[in-house]
DNA sequence: CGCTTTTGACCCGCGC
DNA sequence: GCGCGGGTCAAAAGCG
C-alpha cells in the first residue's frame, strides 16, 4: 500500500471540490425533502382539523338542541347546564369564551378560532403515556400500556435515542414509572378524578402522620393503575394525590380530565431536559430533578417521591425502584388567596418553593366528599357511583362538571362570594395574560415531549419544531397527551378544552393544557372515606 | 349477596 | 443478617 505524500496535486483538489459540492447538494436534498416532509404533516394537520371541525360543529348543533329541549321542559335542568358551562370554561373552552359561542358553537368563530394549537382528536400513533418510559420506545404502543410501563427510559439528556428499555436500560435501571402528584386544596377525602378506585391498603408513612391510602383503579379489573391518597403534613387542607400507571381501558369522559392532566403532566416530566433551559432549571442535571415552574403561573415539579425526598438530588443512575420519578401539579395557591401563596412558600422545601408560584387555580379535580358544590347534574342519575357519562355524550367537548375547578372556585367563593364563573375566567385570564413566557415555555416542554414520542424519540425535531415556531405542533402535542391510554376518552375534551382557547386567546392554548381539565363523577368510594384522611393512628406498622 | 373498606400480615428493597 | 419503610395481600368486617 503506497502512501501518497506531498502536497495534493490540482486534480486532488479538484476531487475534493467535487466531494464538497457534492456533500452539500445532498444536504441541500436532504432539507428539501425534510421542508416537504413538514408541509406534508401541515397539511395533513390541516385537514384533520378541518374534519375535527365539522364534526365539532355537527356536535355543537345537536348538543344545543339537545339543551334547548331540556332547558325548556326542566327549569332545574338550566341551573345544570350552568353548572356544565361553567365546566366547560375550565375544559375545553377559553375562560373567555361567551358561553353562548362556546356551546353552540358560531362556525364561524369556531373556523376562525382553531388555530394550530388545536387539538385533535387523532389516533395518535405516539403513546404519551403517563409512564415516563412509554413515551420513547418504539414498542410502545397503545396496545401495550403493560409492556411500556416496564420499559425505563429516564434519559437526562432524553435527546434524539429512542431507547427501549427493556432491551437496552432494564439491565441497569430497575422499571420506573412516571408518578404525577396532584397537590390541591381538598377539604373532603379524596378528589375525585372520575376513575372508580378500590382502596386496597393505608399506611402511615414516615415523615406524615397522615396515613397514605393506596387506591387501585377498578374500572377494569386488569387495570394497573395506582393511586395514593394523602394529606400534606404541613397543611392538612392540602390532598396530595399521586397517580401512577396507565390506564389500559377505555375511560369515562369523566375521568379524562384527570387522564389528560396527569399524562400532560407526566409527559413534562419526560421533557425534563428540554425545559431545563428555563432560567429556574438550571440545575437540572439528572432527569426529574428540578422543578419545572411555569412562571405565570401553574408550576410542576419534578422530584421524586415526596415520602423519599433524601433522593431528590440523587443521581439517575442511583436509581432504584424507590425512585418514581415524580411530577407535582400543584393546585393549591387559589388566586384569590394570596396568603395561601405566602404560606405555601414558606412552607415548602426549597426544591419546591418555586412550585408554588401559581397564579391561578387550575384544579380540575373535585372533593368527592362535598357533594354540595358538585353540578346537580351529576347527581341527577341519583347513582353516583357510576361515572356519569360516557353514555350520554361520548366525546364530549363541553364537559359536565369540572369538580376540581369546584372545588377551587368553591373555596374562592367561601372567601371571595366571587362567582363561580368570573373566579374561573378571572384565574385562568390572570394566568394567561400575565406571563406570556407561560406558552413559550409550555411550548417547549409540550414540543419536547412530542418530539420524543412522535418523532421517534427524536427531541432534536422537537426542538426544531419549536424553533421554527409552529405553534402548529402543539395542538399535536396536547392531543398526544389525550391518546394517552389514560384518557382514550378524552380526546374531545382536551381538543375541545384547547381549540377554545386558542380562540380566544391565542396565548392560553398552551396553558390550558397543563389544567387538569375536568369532570369528575362521584364514586361511592370518596364518599365513605371522609375518615380516611382524618389522622388516623390506627395504622398498621 | 356482592362489593368495598379495614387492617394485620407479609413481601421486598435498601442501608447499616 | 437485621431493621426499617413502602407497598401489597387477603381475611374479616361493613354496607347497601
Amino acid at each position: 500500500m503506497s502512501k501518497i505524500s506531498g502536497p495534493s496535486g490540482p486534480d486532488e483538489i479538484e476531487e475534493k471540490r467535487v466531494t464538497k459540492e457534492e456533500k452539500i447538494k445532498s444536504a441541500k436534498t436532504e432539507m428539501g425533502e425534510v421542508k416537504e416532509e413538514n408541509e406534508r404533516l401541515k397539511m395533513m394537520l390541516e385537514r384533520v382539523e378541518k374534519d375535527y371541525h365539522s364534526l365539532q360543529l355537527r356536535f355543537f348543533d345537536i348538543h344545543h338542541e339537545d339543551v334547548s329541549k331540556k332547558g325548556l321542559a326542566d327549569s332545574s335542568t338550566c341551573h345544570d347546564h350552568e353548572t356544565e358551562e361553567l365546566v366547560s370554561l375550565c375544559l375545553g373552552r377559553s375562560p373567555m369564551v361567551p358561553k353562548k359561542e362556546a356551546r353552540i358553537g358560531n362556525s364561524n368563530k369556531l373556523k376562525e378560532d382553531v388555530g394550530p394549537n388545536l387539538t385533535l382528536g387523532l389516533d395518535s400513533k405516539h403513546l404519551l403515556s403517563m409512564e415516563v418510559v412509554s413515551d420513547f420506545s418504539p414498542m410502545n404502543s397503545s396496545e401495550q400500556p403493560k409492556e411500556a410501563e416496564e420499559e425505563v427510559t429516564l434519559s437526562t439528556n432524553q435527546s434524539a435515542k429512542v431507547i427501549n428499555v427493556n432491551d437496552d436500560m432494564s439491565d441497569q435501571m430497575p422499571a420506573k414509572r412516571a408518578r404525577v402528584s396532584v397537590r390541591a386544596r381538598c377539604d373532603t377525602p379524596t378528589m375525585n378524578d372520575g376513575c372508580q378506585w378500590r382502596k386496597y391498603g393505608q399506611k402511615i408513612a414516615k415523615r406524615n402522620p397522615c396515613p397514605r391510602a393506596y387506591y387501585r383503579c377498578t374500572v377494569a379489573p386488569t387495570c394497573p393503575v395506582r393511586r395514593q391518597v394523602q394529606r400534606c403534613a404541613e397543611d392538612l387542607s392540602i390532598l396530595i394525590t399521586t397517580y401512577e400507571g396507565t390506564h389500559n381501558h377505555p375511560l369515562p369522559v369523566s375521568a379524562t380530565a384527570m387522564a389528560s392532566t396527569t399524562s400532560a403532566a407526566a409527559s413534562m416530566l419526560l421533557s425534563g431536559s428540554s425545559t431545563s433551559h428555563h432560567p429556574t432549571n438550571h440545575n437540572s442535571a439528572s432527569f426529574g430533578n428540578a422543578p419545572t415552574t411555569l412562571q405565570s403561573g401553574l408550576s410542576f415539579s419534578h422530584q421524586f417521591d415526596e415520602s423519599r425526598t433524601k433522593q431528590v438530588f440523587s443521581p439517575p443512575n442511583h436509581a432504584s425502584l424507590h425512585m418514581f420519578p415524580t411530577i407535582t401539579l400543584d393546585m393549591t395557591y387559589s388566586a384569590s388567596n394570596s396568603s395561601s401563596l405566602t404560606q405555601f412558600h414558606h412552607r415548602l422545601p426549597s426544591t419546591m418553593a418555586s412550585i408554588s408560584n401559581l397564579k391561578f387555580s387550575p384544579a380540575s379535580l373535585s372533593c368527592s366528599q362535598d357533594n354540595n358544590f358538585i353540578p346537580s347534574i351529576w347527581s341527577k342519575g341519583g347513582d353516583t357511583t357510576t361515572p356519569p357519562i360516557i353514555d350520554k355524550i361520548p366525546t364530549r367537548p363541553v364537559i359536565k362538571g369540572n369538580p376540581y375547578f369546584q372545588e377551587n372556585f368553591y373555596q374562592q367563593s367561601i372567601t371571595n362570594q366571587t362567582p363561580f364563573k368570573e373566579a374561573l375566567a378571572e384565574t385562568i385570564t390572570k394566568a394567561i395574560s400575565t406571563d406570556p413566557s407561560l406558552r413559550s415555555v409550555i411550548a417547549a416542554a409540550v414540543s419536547s415531549i412530542v418530539g420524543n414520542g412522535s418523532n421517534s424519540g427524536n427531541q432534536e425535531g422537537a426542538e426544531n419544531v419549536l424553533g421554527s415556531g409552529l405553534n402548529l405542533k402543539l395542538g399535536d402535542h396536547l392531543q398526544l397527551a389525550s391518546s394517552n391510554p389514560l384518557n382514550q376518552n378524552g380526546k374531545g375534551c382536551l381538543t375541545g378544552y384547547f381549540k377554545s382557547l386558542s380562540s380566544k386567546n391565542s396565548e392560553a392554548g398552551n396553558f390550558i393544557f397543563l389544567q387538569p381539565p375536568l369532570p369528575f363523577s362521584f364514586s361511592k368510594s370518596g364518599t365513605n372515606q371522609l375518615n380516611h384522611y382524618v389522622p388516623e393512628m390506627n395504622t398498621h406498622h
